[in-house]
DNA sequence: AAAATACAACTTGTATACATTTATATTTCG
DNA sequence: CGAAATATAAATGTATACAAGTTGTATTTT
């Protein structure tokens, strides 16, 4: 069998990955190469080009000479989120429905399906990873290397943003996730009909029903921050 | 003196990326780590870490157990970019306007007398870099880490598709460079004005005078692919 | 002569040892 | 006792040695 280094690096990619989408990393926190690598069975080597790897992709931050940190998440950043989700998020989905191939469009309905049986029987992570897996689909479909890196980007933080109103039994919310099912339903069959303005169309309205989560469960905290629309003014 | 490794690292990152940017290193090449190394003084392992970040930015494809190649650009991205380039661009430049600080605004006074410079007594490949160097100084002004992804990789093809068309005494096109001059000093005054719907205007004028550039230098070569416009139809 | 295989040279991937830098704890002196 | 300075420990960065994989060439086989 091949449990070799090759398949470990693989293997740290995707913990280190879900670990930090699902917040079981928090974001600014510390990871230890030397923690790593004997938990990993790698040397510090291949770890430390994963950790440039993953920095490249927007998880990690590194810093000359200071331990690699989990990608801060600050509510200044979150209004850029608001600002560059919709409309990144509209093309995509656009795309999508002009250049998904027959195989991806049975990998977004698997990843729909996953995201279902999360929504009925599994953790705020899973259902957080199954939405997050959905999506990123959908960025394969569209298949446009110059959007993706900013679509893969937002996703990172939608999911750690969406962990906050993902976990099971958010009592008003139940109703609001279900709608979000309907809306991957609909941007399923939109994508197969090739009916690119539809799917912009449903890009639109999933994104506010995500907002409309976001705002409800993270401004309270943060009232000062003004969302949903481009900032009006005022530079450093 | 401090030429140390850590400024020959910084060297190379630099290194590459100009000539990449200006295809001195052809989309495609194979980069030989061994030759770069000893070039460098540098060992292999901070040499891939240097690959890796490249390869996240998009200067660089790697494949595993194979030499690290030049990012590829077939005609079938140019159709992403011409897709892409201008409704991220608008989005960068009206978030410019909105959150410039007066250092960056210096900064791209700057790098706007550079690239004027180029365009009296520099080569074509101080050009490109130049107007490379003006565009991603908007890009630090907008602030903006989702959008600033998408925007830098844009940038990368968008010098090298460039680098065909700004060749010194290429006839006619003088006067469509002096007009990108010009389009870039009203691009200072809009920013500086903190005036982001002209900023955006600006963007698309710009947008529409590089498209022009492309489609007159690019497409003889390629008539068979449409451009300028979303594709109809068509998956794989 | 063409295809297949085996071998050799070379390239990439990983592990380990060493150097440099940062953080912590202790000492020293005011 | 407190602050600065220094010593000590720990972590990050780099270089080198080794292992695994790839590619090209030569030999063998049909």
């Amino acid at each position: 069998m091949k449990d070799d280094a090759k398949s470990r690096k693989g293997e740290l990619r995707e913990h280190l990955k879900v670990s930090i989408l699902t917040l079981r990393l928090r974001p600014g926190a510390d990871l230890d190469e030397a923690h790593l690598s004997d938990a990993f069975g790698l040397s510090r080597t291949p770890l430390r080009e994963v950790f440039r790897q993953l920095a490249g992709e927007g998880y990690l931050d590194l810093r000359t000479n200071r331990s690699a940190r989990v990608s801060e998440m600050s509510y200044t950043t979150l209004r850029d989120f608001f600002l560059a989700a919709p409309m990144v998020y509209g093309a995509i989905l656009r795309l999508a429905a002009l250049n998904a191939t027959a195989v991806q469009i049975d990998d977004l309905k698997d990843a729909q399906q996953t995201f279902k049986a999360a929504l009925r029987s599994g953790s705020g992570a899973d259902r957080a990873l199954a939405n997050n897996r959905f999506h990123d689909v959908t960025g394969e479909m569209s298949g446009n290397v110059y959007l993706l890196p900013s679509f893969n980007r937002l996703l990172i933080d939608h999911a750690r943003i969406g962990m906050t109103f993902y976990r099971p039994q958010a009592g008003k919310m139940s109703q609001n996730l279900s709608l979000a099912s309907q809306q991957h339903d609909a941007i399923i069959a939109a994508i197969e009909a090739r009916d690119d303005a539809t799917a912009a169309k449903l890009a639109e309205d999933h994104w506010n029903l995500s907002r409309d989560q976001i705002e409800l469960f993270v401004m309270p905290d943060a009232l000062d921050v003004p969302m949903g629309a481009p900032p009006l003014s005022k530079p450093a």
